[in-house]
DNA sequence: CTAGGGTTAG
């Protein structure tokens, strides 16, 4: 025994009466612990003949046992009292007993260095104390200085560093201690197997986790699961399955453990049938189905069935807890079945259970789709209670939820005041912004992103490109290209598909087409932005083809296919190819018609003057038909001249949306058309009475990098003398080719030669005059518009592009027109 | 006296 342990004794005592001495050096271990115990309580169990180690040791156990720490720290002062000493078996309980403890980590690193001697579980201890307190270098070395100091290396050994290196996420350093495990002869064993095959596994060796597998002398369950389970988070599902039957083969039956990883199996498999036939075995043989088999038997029904065959196992849970209730809540609002994730959270916490991030994160998505900004703020208030807005997937979450209820402002609180940003915390942002209409700012965060060193990853360039589609300018979505290039994210597919639909939309069919041919493998949106290209560009044929290209592939259209194919029908006059795919959807594919899918109908039977036919299909539509139907009839109804008609269809229009603008517009043309000046009259009143305006027209056009735009009578632009200039040759030369002006479209009760002044100062016009000054002759001009181009000057482009021999692409608020030598690619119905 | 398998959901 040693000798200084009398003098700790005297020191322990001063140390109890000065307190204020504690945190010297000279301080030992015996002292700090009595310093953890308020002093009034401090006492110490008496010293009897028969207090010996084994006494102390069993005695300390008992501490651990009932994790009475307090006075088990009185037992270590009276051993220290004491003086005689214990012997080294008590010595490694009562290290255990501070490694237990946890947050005294501290004194059992004291204790282990003070002590008289130590041996291997004194050392295998510490190595659980350090793992306890991730001191990682502390652990390792002292695993080494085992080594060194000629212990010998037991199961025990093996296996706690293994565990260690796994939970230090270093699992690939279990190459060195299978060596060493190997050369001491333990790998047969199931002990350090097992926890072989667990290392392994978390570094996806699988093959190597098998070679240890099949060298255990003597398999019992623990290390038959093991390896299941290796196989079936490593998605070896076939495999896992396949060990599962084997197990079961040599004698041994399933347990809870097994069941799980059996069923997690099935779910990557997909296949219900085995995972129901294993639910079946487990139940019908009364295994007590534990938490884990549970959410596994969740996750299968969820993922290879419905979320309603999922509620039928939870509803039969006997104890559900936040992990279960959390994961319907996410599936819930996956599916996009919003009020019942609502609903859930709302029963989960009737049942008084404690949500933690996991619950918030998922109900919060359900309010950012059903955008319920009330209950967002409501459920707001619970996360700041609960303390869960540091954590990052929450707060991601409420970045969203705001931002998806149009609330930008706190949207952009909550993440300028995140601590921690992720890709996800970046990407949610862009896509707020992208959403709200704001380009710049989602190119500014962009950028913010990039510079501080966050990787944009595939969702960031699909906003930001979605961002690019919606600007007036081809300039940024060819520079993202550019990006996506240096960081091959061109190779990726959702970005090829954002691609596609950007170079569509800003005008450049070939851009997209030449991204849609490069890929390598497309999915069904790379297809579906194709058709919809196309159809934006009025080029029908072209969908067409790649439509039947895609159907020939192996692809199966869906329902969006459809609407991009019907539309693209619709807006090339491919009237009869049109009907014969709708029929088809329905009798070949099985897709019930959406709303989409009868405004293109309508709005193709309307432009092949078959009015009668678009309005007994509205009359067949199974539900309430919506306002983009009305409108799509009243659209054909102003092009065929149909009053009747169309003042149904823009009153049903006006009934959902009082405040629409170019509805008003459209009815009183329409009696303006017919001469009944006093409706047309009374229509445009009653637009002032109620205080609608036409929205103004806007037109922008870019050159040389810059983006200029312009309004109705715009004369505010530098160069506005050249631009009546050029107007004026313009005007003088078609007139010529035999342009008339087609003044209907001005509803100013004025006379025509105002009206026809009035038409030339159109935005587009003026856009269109700026662009033949400005850009490069033989260059195509852009011009894109906010509302609908106006008839006339629609004829004016026509005219114009022929004069000039440039192509005039102008994007309309629903689609492009390619002018060229006199003629529009939407062939004068839009 | 010390050690091995599932910590699941977003």
């Amino acid at each position: 025994m040693i000798k200084a342990l009398p003098r700790r004794g005297l020191q322990l005592r001063r140390a109890i009466s000065q307190p204020r001495n504690l945190r010297s050096p000279k301080c030992g271990l015996a002292t700090q612990a009595a310093r953890l115990i308020p002093e009034t309580e401090t006492h110490f169990i008496p010293f009897t003949p028969d207090f010996d180690s084994h006494s102390c040791a069993a005695a300390l156990q008992q501490c651990i046992h009932r994790l009475d720490f307090r006075k088990g720290r009185n037992l270590h002062c009276s051993i220290v009292k004491r003086g005689s000493g214990v012997d080294l078996f008590a010595w490694n309980i009562l290290l255990n007993m501070y490694v237990q403890a946890g947050e005294l980590s501290d004194y059992a690193r004291l204790l282990f260095d003070e002590m008289p001697q130590r041996n291997v579980v004194s050392f295998v201890t510490l190595i659980q104390g350090c793992m306890k307190a991730e001191r990682f270098d502390e652990g390792l070395e002292l695993f080494s200085r085992l080594h060194k100091e000629g212990h010998e290396l037991n199961t025990f050994a093996f296996t706690t560093i293994l565990k260690f290196i796994v939970s230090m996420d270093c699992a690939e350093m279990s190459w060195c201690v299978h060596a060493c495990a190997y050369k001491a002869g333990h790998c047969g064993g199931a002990f350090v197997a097992t926890a072989l095959i667990d290392a392994y596994c978390r570094c996806g060796l699988v093959d190597i986790a098998r070679e240890v597998f099949d060298g255990i002398g003597c398999k019992d369950m623990v290390a038959w699961t093991g390896m299941v389970t290796c196989y079936a988070e490593n998605g070896c599902f076939e495999e896992a399955l396949q060990l599962n039957v084997e197990m079961g083969r040599a004698g041994l039956k399933p347990n809870n453990f097994s069941f799980s990883s059996a069923l997690k199996a099935c779910a990557g498999l997909d296949d219900i049938d085995v995972g129901k036939s294993i639910h079946g075995y487990a139940l019908k043989a009364n295994y007590q189905v534990n938490q884990f088999v549970s959410v596994s038997l969740l996750e299968l029904y969820t993922h290879s069935g419905s979320v309603d065959d999922a509620l039928l196992v939870f509803q039969d849970m006997p104890e559900k807890d936040v992990i279960s209730w959390s994961f319907m809540i996410a599936r819930y609002s996956q599916s996009e079945r919003c009020d019942e994730a609502i609903g859930m959270f709302c029963q989960m916490r009737r049942a008084l259970l404690v949500s933690n991030q996991f619950t918030f994160a998922s109900v919060l998505q359900s309010c950012a789709t059903i955008q319920e900004l009330d209950l967002g703020r409501q459920i707001h208030s619970l996360v700041l209670r609960f303390g869960l807005d540091v954590d990052i997937f929450v707060s991601n979450a409420l970045t969203d939820m705001y931002s998806k209820c149009g609330d930008i402002e706190n949207s952009m609180q909550i993440f300028n005041a995140s601590l921690h940003k992720n890709d996800v915390t970046w990407n949610t942002m862009i896509v707020g912004h992208v959403q709200f209409g704001d380009q710049l700012t989602a190119f500014s965060l962009f950028s913010d992103m990039i510079k501080e060193q966050v990787q944009a990853t595939q969702v960031t360039y699909s906003s930001v490109l979605c961002a690019c589609a919606s600007s007036a300018s081809l300039k940024p979505g060819t520079q993202v290209h550019s990006l996506t290039i240096k960081t091959v994210y061109d190779k990726n597919v959702a970005v090829c598909n954002s691609l596609i639909d950007m170079y569509a939309k800003c005008g450049n069919i070939k851009g997209a087409c030449l991204v849609f041919d490069k890929m390598k493998c497309r999915d069904g949106v790379s297809w579906n932005s194709m058709i919809q290209a196309y159809s934006l560009h009025g080029l029908g044929a072209a969908a067409v083809r790649i439509f039947e290209r895609m159907v020939d592939s192996g692809l199966k259209p869906d329902k969006l296919t459809f609407v991009s194919l019907l539309s693209a029908c619709c807006n090339s006059g491919l009237i009869d190819k049109g009907q014969d795919y709708f029929d088809s959807m329905v009798k070949d594919y099985g897709i019930d018609p959406c709303m989409e899918h009868y405004t293109c109908m309508v709005s193709l039977l309307g432009r092949s003057g078959r009015l009668d036919k678009a309005m007994k299909l509205i009359q067949e539509i199974p539900y309430e038909p919506s306002i983009m139907i009305w409108r799509a009839l009243l659209g054909a109804c102003v092009i065929h001249n149909d009053v009747e008609l169309g003042i149904v269809s823009a009153k049903r229009v006006l009934e959902m949306d009082p405040q629409d603008d170019s509805t008003h517009v459209l009815l009183s043309n329409i009696f303006a058309s017919a001469r009944r000046w006093d409706n047309s009259a009374f229509v445009r009143r009653n637009m002032k009475k109620i205080g609608v305006k036409k929205g103004p027209g806007l037109s922008w056009i870019e050159s040389q990098g810059t983006v200029y735009y312009f309004s109705v009578g715009d004369a505010s632009h530098q160069d506005m003398r050249l631009i009546r200039g050029m107007l004026e040759v313009l005007r003088n030369k078609i007139k010529r080719a035999g342009y008339a002006p087609n003044c209907s479209v001005i509803m100013h009760d004025v006379e025509d030669d105002e009206k026809e002044r009035l038409l030339w100062v159109h935005s587009e016009r003026l856009a269109l005059a700026f662009g033949l000054i400005a850009t490069p002759s033989g260059s195509p001009i852009r011009i894109l518009k906010n509302l609908r181009i106006c008839l006339d000057c629609h004829e004016v482009v026509k005219f114009v592009s022929k004069i000039v021999g440039r192509e005039i692409i102008v994007r309309d608020v629903n689609r492009f027109h390619h002018f060229e030598n006199g003629i529009c690619s939407c062939g004068d119905y839009w």
